[in-house]
RNA sequence: GGAGCGGUAGCUCAGUUGGUUAGAGCGCUGCCCUGUCACGGCAGAGGUCGCGGGUUCGAGUCCCGUCCGCUCCGCCA
């Protein structure tokens, strides 16, 4: 029987007689004497095999191979440490001490491994094959645990506030707005789905009308949409809704929440509360809806600056109704002509005609390297110089466009080069804020009507609710708010409507008809005429906010069984086929219809 | 759907202007080694250079096509 793990023994034990199961980690063989590091969950210990000690012992461990799991029972011994020689190894937390192995039973024996668990590996399908060998490795390992942590950290703070965990359902309805649907055939009721929650959303704030009053659960959601590095088809919310709370209500409880998360995770205190940005504030200065505020290069407006500028591309698009923006890449003026194309071509791709820049190589602007800057006048490149800050060595880049397309570009610029400047390296601190006052809706093109920003249960704020009702649905801002983390977006939420009618007139707003609304919402409708209390909540990303804590660059590092681009899961193979029988039992026919060849 | 980067030994990678038998480190196999902790030493095995076609006297290298992976855009209420 096992008496220790493998992080436990410490000088205190020698001589006691233990028992440590777990997996050769390493073998140092010296011919003669013979060192293993056996690992557990726990960590390492170091065993040594002497002929002398045990003969029978010893001669076995020759035969040991990494990953062997295997079970020794020997005697605690200090490390040798003297003026000549030092046994002890700092680097271990046993490290001043090792068994003397008397017994040695191998429980199973590894076969050579694909790969080496001791060495980074960058084929990440053949991780994702093997990936409970990969999960033995420290990172993964280190990494699962602090998802424990974290996760456990989210669940006392909300029992302490009050908050009951209750479970929605899996198998639950198709929702006509938002991401696609996984859908489930119901073999009970051939023809019919059901379909995997986006996120619970319509039965959270069910509770709120059945009056559980504050809801949160570790919540699976689904969504079969294309993945990314932070985005998976199948990812954990912490998903949390509480009647009669306002917007700073919610936002203090998240603040609290986040804050024990990270300490616990990471360490060290996270103060709070979070800054605040409005959407407006976010966009201007940052251009982005998710701002990284540690790289500086903050935007600046120029609009009245160039508004006369002779560089018709700033006047122009002054005079239509457009803004110039710009920043100030601090030291970045010996730029190469390639890396400017580069972000030129970001820049088109982002919708810009083009990406105007000055290269400010000294103080005189006759030094000054630019398409343009020779038809600016002296009281406008001052206006640039006082407003940008600009020093010797500095890239100004700019946009010119309508306001939120010139927001957009050079948001997108300005986190560019902050990587080409490798402005991030090192950085592990963590930048908090909230994002708030949300538009309501927007116009979409395609479908020609106006879609919700976040979701149509999301309440306008006070001043823009008779808007909504009358139908007025221009610049209406929203009862919502983001919280962000270093660029990511870690969550969102919002004040709900919990009105019959205001919810009407939302689905009025979206073009969802009367009939559509009646059948698709009507558990909503109908539930808001009993007496549903005013309520809010959040979701926030786990994946997300383990990963940022584990300062990973990938949810899949910290969640055990991820999937790769296409959605397959490597180790099992799925998605897999169905059977004919299956299929039949479902109803659904099995129709394979060879894409046409392209010419 | 689009763009970028990548695919060479089990793993991580190098491979110049197209030129002899495609290399290194780790791992693996065998032998040696009684205080190592990335143990060390000696010897050895291991390759459809993702796949198909083309150019060429000659292709890992150049061209065309294609598959796969990753990152990003679109998409993700």
């Amino acid at each position: 029987m096992r008496t220790h793990h493998c992080n436990e023994l410490r000088t205190g034990q020698i001589d006691e007689t233990v028992t440590l199961i777990g997996w050769v980690n390493a073998t140092r063989d010296h011919g003669g004497v013979i060192f293993i590091d056996l690992r557990d969950r726990e960590g390492l210990t170091q065993v040594v095999f002497r002929p002398d000690d045990s003969a029978e012992a010893a001669k076995l461990s020759h035969t040991l191979r990494e990953e062997d799991v295997v079970q020794v029972t020997g005697l605690v011994a200090a490390r040798l440490k003297t003026a000549e020689s030092d046994t002890t190894n700092a680097d271990l937390a046993t490290g001043e001490i090792e068994i003397v192995a008397k017994q040695l039973v191998i429980v199973n024996k590894a076969e050579v491994l694909p790969f080496q668990l001791d060495k980074e590996l960058s084929n990440e399908d053949l991780r994702l094959k093997y990936r409970y060998l990969d999960l033995r490795r420290p990172r993964l390992a280190a990494n699962l645990k602090q998802r424990h942590v974290i996760t456990k950290a989210a669940r006392d703070h909300l029992s302490e506030l009050g908050f009951l965990e209750v479970e929605t359902p899996i198998l639950s309805k198709a929702t006509p707005e938002g991401a696609r649907d996984f859908l489930v055939p119901s073999r009970l009721n051939p023809g019919k789905f059901y379909a995997l929650p986006q996120a619970p959303q319509q039965y959270k704030q069910m509770l709120m009308v059945a009056g559980v009053e504050k809801y949160f659960q570790v919540a699976r959601c689904f969504r079969d949409e294309d993945l990314r590095a932070d985005r998976q088809p199948e990812f954990t919310q912490i998903d949390i809704e509480a009647s009669f709370v306002t917007q700073d209500d919610i936002i203090g409880m998240i603040e609290g929440m986040l804050s024990s998360m990270f300490s616990k995770a990471r360490g060290k205190d996270v103060s709070v509360p979070f800054d605040r940005l409005t959407y407006q504030d976010a966009m201007n200065r940052f251009g982005s809806d998710k701002p990284e505020r540690r790289i500086g290069m903050e935007m600046v407006d120029l609009t009245e600056d160039l508004k006369d500028c002779e560089f018709r591309v700033f006047s122009g698009t002054v005079a239509s109704g457009g803004v110039v923006k710009a920043i100030n890449a601090k030291g970045f003026s010996d730029i190469s002509t390639g890396q400017i194309d580069k972000l030129t071509k970001l820049a088109q791709e982002a919708g810009a005609k083009g990406l105007a820049y000055i290269q400010a190589r000294d103080t005189d602007r006759s030094t000054w390297r630019s398409p343009f800057v020779k038809r600016m006048s002296d009281s406008e490149v001052e206006a640039l110089r006082t407003k940008l800050s600009i020093e010797p060595g500095d890239l100004i880049l700019f946009a010119a466009d309508q306001w939120e397309p010139a927001c957009e570009v050079l948001g997108r610029i300005r986190l560019e080069v902050s990587s080409l400047q490798g402005l991030l390296k090192d950085n592990d601190d963590l930048d908090f804020l909230w994002v708030t006052e949300f538009p309501l809706l927007a116009f979409d093109e395609e479908e020609n009507r106006y879609v919700a920003v976040h979701h149509p249960f999301t309440r306008p704020l006070k001043e823009d609710e008779e808007k909504l009702r009358n139908g007025e649905l221009d610049g209406l801002r929203a009862q919502a708010y983001d919280v962000v983390l270093n660029g990511y977006e870690l969550g969102g939420g919002s004040i709900r409507i919990h009105e019959s009618d205001l919810q009407s007139s939302m689905f009025t707003a979206l073009g969802i008809s009367e009939e559509e609304a009646s059948t698709e919402f009507a558990h909503i409708l109908e539930a808001f005429k009993f007496g549903a209390p005013p309520h809010g909540g959040i979701a926030l990303g786990l994946d997300r906010v383990v990963m940022l804590a584990c300062k990973e660059n990938s949810i899949r590092e910290v969640i055990a069984f991820p999937k790769n681009n296409k959605g397959a899961e490597l180790m099992t193979s799925s998605p897999g086929g169905a059977t004919d029988s299956a299929l039949r039992d479902l109803r659904i026919k099995s129709t394979y219809v060879e894409k046409p060849k392209a010419e």
